[in-house]
DNA sequence: ATGAAAGCGCTAACAC
DNA sequence: GTGTTAGCGCTTTCAT
């Protein structure tokens, strides 16, 4: 009752060769020939015994694990974790199983998760790679792994990857903010250099540029990953009280969140004295008293174009590295309305 | 440049055998009497093709694969994904890896999971159990796979399980209410058999009781999973506009927010009108214009005792199937405050 | 001190 | 039609 069947165990049982059950099994009977009768004997034996196949064994000889690895920034990030359930679906309908892994933004923990993953022989690698990782990643692309980029990306790398239109958003985010008659417009963003923060910054100031604001370097709060609400409570806090800003555009939902609580705690009134436009969304949003206006990423499908670049290439596509970008939607609520 | 690199090419690039390699990787130069001279030799052979060892091999002979699998409700929720990290951070520390699915509440989904991940040879299963799987649990643990059940459980099914002190803490987050003078308490849940709800319920009756209130069970308003939002809305606001309710215990986040919401919408004011508490914490919570009083569940804890007790069988523990409850902490905000 | 070889469970080419 | 066997990469026993 104890030990798992194994393919030897149907075969004895059967009173056959291993390899009468291994056809079965696969479904090739036909091909090779396997009479009819045999054909359903062994199937009664599998079932009668209950025979599940060792997958490990048949990975080890076929190369392939059927293993897709998932590394994210931080799975407990409900960002990421949307994402992650989308591709463990998505895989599961491929019949493929995920492993996941955090690295915390950080180069060397993503590597060590890399190797443990490329070790167990993951056929494929989807990453939010973290700032400083180019290098790691193409090494893994030279020993034949295909890798699939979600989130960031990096410029002069040639890596398949599927983004969304940040500029274009946080551009049309920022214009709706102006064409709400606000004009002191602060961008509350990350200290870091990854590229689609980058890009957001920049759909900022191209907002204001095309309507003849300024741009003023101080309005943009930064604020480390570390030591967030730290960082946010002292630079938007200082700002607020002195620059008297009257819209705020948050690069993304966690700085959302910790800056709407430097607001309330200065009882500043969202949208009456400050707007409010949000990159990401947030449960959170819709519970603030000002439902928070926000640019709606695709999760969906971000999730299921990365695994079908994946398992594109695991079925051995050569053609050149993808750059697939998606558009973002932009939600209006309350908490950008005019004065 | 390109194939991965085995043992057997060390081994032809030193011009040893096999065995020696093997030897020196795993350590046992010495037990072995491999001489120093060669110990270097091939540590040396080892560093310069980078010698990758394959994990699926070494898992084909040990029977070992140093993976836990992971089963939860659903990935995507924070509660889950929060969960999910302290159990890979405590799984890496071991030197494990985490394979991740999620089954939907659904004993069959679950079911399916279960079998992808045994074939790959789990070491143990970490899961929150859907309704109506004892039975599948049972043929896991017969079949020597290591269970640990979180969040849930079963009562008569001998496996290892970490809980949380449902019932005392319901009971405190419904007293707390109570001694805030509020005496027309609802609670709000799902329409499910699933024992720590079960447990929350009682111990939202057995505060009542305590106090000479009257149980009416027409002042429990149920959700199912599918239409959560709606039923809610329906449910809870029903009982709101007509039973005087004068304070609501949530017994989820999930089931917090969208409670929040129908509170909103009828212009409701949280604490004056109705006081509220929640199990479990959001991120939603702190926005809300009166953050809300909520019972935080010892994720961290639960994760790192589930981690701590699958090993625990992995290498061999045959005790008896061990129960662990931890307590829960109750967190006083603004939304329970007194009339 | 080192090597040869069996075997983990499976697939597939080849032999009969 | 069915059986035999090599081999995937590794560990480990037994010989030498």
């Amino acid at each position: 009752m104890n030990k798992r069947v194994s393919l030897k165990d149907v075969a004895q049982h059967v009173g056959v060769s291993i390899a009468l059950v291994s056809y079965v099994l696969n479904g090739q009977e036909k091909e090779k020939g396997v009479s009819p009768e045999m054909t359903v004997k062994i199937r009664k034996a599998i079932a009668k015994l209950n025979y599940q196949p060792n997958l490990v064994a048949k990975g080890l000889k076929s190369g392939k694990s059927h293993t897709i690895g998932l590394i994210v920034a931080d799975i407990s990030n409900p960002f990421f974790s949307a994402i992650a359930r989308v591709i463990e679906d998505e895989a599961t309908k491929h019949g493929y199983v995920l492993i996941i892994g955090s690295c915390d933004e950080n180069a060397a923990k993503s590597r060590h998760i890399e190797d443990v993953f490329l070790n167990r022989q993951v056929d494929a690698l989807i990453m939010t790679p973290a700032i400083g990782s180019q290098r790691q990643i193409k090494d893994i692309l030279k020993r034949k792994t295909p890798v699939v980029l979600i989130d960031r990306y990096f410029d002069n790398l040639k890596v398949d990857s599927v983004r969304v239109e940040n500029y274009q958003a946080a551009l049309a985010g920022v214009l709706h903010l102006i064409n709400n008659g606000r004009r002191r417009i602060a961008m509350v963003t990350y200290r870091t250099e990854l590229l689609h923060f980058r890009d957001r910054r920049e759909g900022y100031k191209a907002a204001l540029a095309q309507n003849d604001i300024p741009f003023n370097p101080g309005w943009i709060v930064e604020g480390s990953y570390e030591k967030l609400d730290h960082d946010i409570a002292t630079g938007l806090g200082q700002l607020l009280r002195t620059a008297g800003i009257d819209a705020i555009f948050f690069a993304n939902n966690t700085l959302a969140v910790a800056g709407l609580k430097v607001l309330n705690a200065l009882g500043i009134k969202v949208p009456d004295q400050v707007a409010v436009v949000s990159f990401d969304e947030s449960e959170a949003f819709d519970l603030f008293y000002s439902p928070v206006t926000y640019i709606r990423q695709p999760i969906e499908a971000i999730g299921k174009e990365a695994v079908r670049m994946a398992i594109d290439r695991i079925q051995g596509s050569t053609a050149d590295s993808r750059m697939m970008t998606i558009p973002a939607t932009f939600i209006v609520r309350e908490s950008s309305g005019s004065k």
